[in-house]
RNA sequence: GGGGGGUUUCCCGAGUGGUCAAAGGGGUCAGACUGUAAAUCUGAUGGCUCUGCCUUCACAGGUUCGAAUCCUGUACCCCCCA
């Protein structure tokens, strides 16, 4: 087993170490503790919180002990870090909700059951939620000199702006995360604390905080965003972010997303994200390399991740779905299988009895389905070509819908163009 | 307060009595090409009970066989003079 120190190197997940040569000795002595940091400032996780994953399910699977920590005190006050404005403050109510819907993903990429480095998760709210005031200001404030924090880049960004400025609230931010490290120390023997690249301000004074309270070195690593070659961040789309939930984001969506990216990005992807080891993926590159066009690469990321975070099943409709959407047949599908693979397609429901002879023409159920605005846009769209029932193309514009056109006996797919779908459902 | 110019279909913009559902461009949609990319090319782009019919050119009224185009009034916008 190759040190998870030189892993993360080749994987280019290091980005900043603090005692890179300490971390890699402590790291192959024993078995070792290490947090990330989840915000739950959304009832899901995304893209972006992807590497972050990876890197506590990599060290787990080094046989270290994995702690993912929700912040569910931290996230009341809002973290300042990457941030250009004040945020507004959650509610207790929506960050419960947040965090309900965040632990289950958390789930999904660590192992809880498997002895001694079975990974945990946390809660800073059950710590922070019973310390006082004056406690608080008494045993860790007291040990922020204030000339340090205002030279952290996170607070230094926003006072240098010319509208910035920011509120105390956010200003002591980093006191309740760097707690949070000596609290993991003290309790669970918590040593390493990983974040994204633009967690260091707040991972640094948590070591600075250990030191000062405890006398004990604690190490930190962050790893760089998730990045496209042209500088932005991966993960969002025209439509938003690319999120976990399938709710937020259909299996179908995610998988797609993953299949798009950049032949110049890919790579780096597979590295990041995925569990291939360093051959699989340099053969993967080489063979994507000698055949762009058949996206092998992209292939197996999509799917690495799909099931990852959507399971096998949602693996399948993805792929299902993919595979109707570009064209094939749809055949034999269930009415399961049609609701979860046309789940982000809109639909309409009409009786059913407008199918009887002489049947409801094509025309008409495009408008119902709101595929074109006009019976005049209807026949156009068929006089070219671009209209499609069950994904076979209309010949005429007297073509009609009868019984024999129900998938599944309770709907039918109608498609404008390439890609734009509705389903109808006929009761 | 006086004088002049303007308001066109999703946007810009032509059109000054019939050949106008209205040039051209943009956008959008479809098709071809392609690696589910970009670019390019082709076609379409008010509605309908569609070889025809109906409704549109700021709004209301009028002239005329016939109006986006002429006249009157109303609203809004721009410019010049005081």
């Amino acid at each position: 087993m190759e040190h998870i120190i030189e892993e993360l190197r080749w994987r280019g997940l290091i980005h900043q170490t603090t005692d890179e040569e300490g971390l890699t000795r402590l790291l192959s002595e024993k078995m070792c503790t290490v947090y990330i940091g989840f915000d739950p400032t959304s009832d899901s996780l995304h893209v972006g919180n992807l590497v972050a994953l990876m890197v506590l399910r990599r060290f787990q699977r080094a046989g270290h002990r994995p702690i993912a920590v929700v912040g569910g005190a931290t996230g009341m006050i809002g973290d300042p870090s990457g941030k250009s404005e004040e945020r507004n403050l959650l509610s207790p109510e929506t960050i419960a909700d947040n965090i309900a819907g965040i632990e289950p993903q958390l789930r999904r990429f660590l192992d809880f059951r498997c002895g001694g480095n079975s990974a945990l998760l946390l809660n800073n709210y059950d710590w922070m939620g019973k310390f006082g005031y004056l406690e608080f200001l008494r045993d860790v404030g007291k040990h922020f000199p204030v000339n340090v924090m205002l030279a952290k880049e996170s607070v230094r960004n926003r006072l240098e702006r010319a509208d910035g400025g920011m509120s105390y609230t956010e200003f002591s931010y980093m006191l309740l995360q760097a707690y949070d490290f000596v609290y993991l120390h003290d309790h669970y023997d918590c040593q390493i604390q990983a974040g994204g690249s633009d967690q260091w301000g707040n991972i640094t004074a948590g070591i600075d905080l250990a030191r000062r309270l405890r006398g004990v070195q604690l190490y930190g690593i962050t790893c760089p965003l998730l990045t496209r070659a042209d500088g932005s961040k991966m993960g969002k789309t025209e439509s938003g972010a690319v999120w976990l939930s399938p709710h937020k984001t259909s299996p179908y969506q995610f998988y797609q997303y993953w299949i798009n990216v950049d032949d110049a990005d890919v790579g780096k992807c597979l590295k990041y994200l995925t569990d291939l080891d360093r051959a699989q993926i340099e053969q993967l590159l080489q063979e994507h390399g000698s055949n762009p066009q058949q996206r092998i690469a992209q292939r197996r990321l999509a799917t690495e991740l799909t099931r990852l975070v959507h399971g096998e099943a949602g693996l399948q409709i993805a792929q299902q779905a993919t595979q109707i959407f570009f064209g094939g047949e749809i055949g034999q599908l269930t009415g399961e299988q049609i609701e979860a693979i046309f789940a982000d397609v809109p639909s309409t429901q009409l009786p059913r009895s407008l199918l009887d002879p002489p049947g409801l023409p094509v025309v008409d159920a495009l408008l119902a389905v709101g595929l074109v605005k006009s019976k005049s846009e209807a026949r156009r769209l068929i006089s070219q070509g671009g209209a499609y029932v069950n994904n076979r193309m209309v010949a005429s514009q007297d073509a009609t819908l009868g019984q024999e056109d129900l998938l599944a006996g309770a709907a039918v797919v109608l498609r404008a163009g390439k890609k734009n779908y509705a389903l109808l459902r006929l009761a």
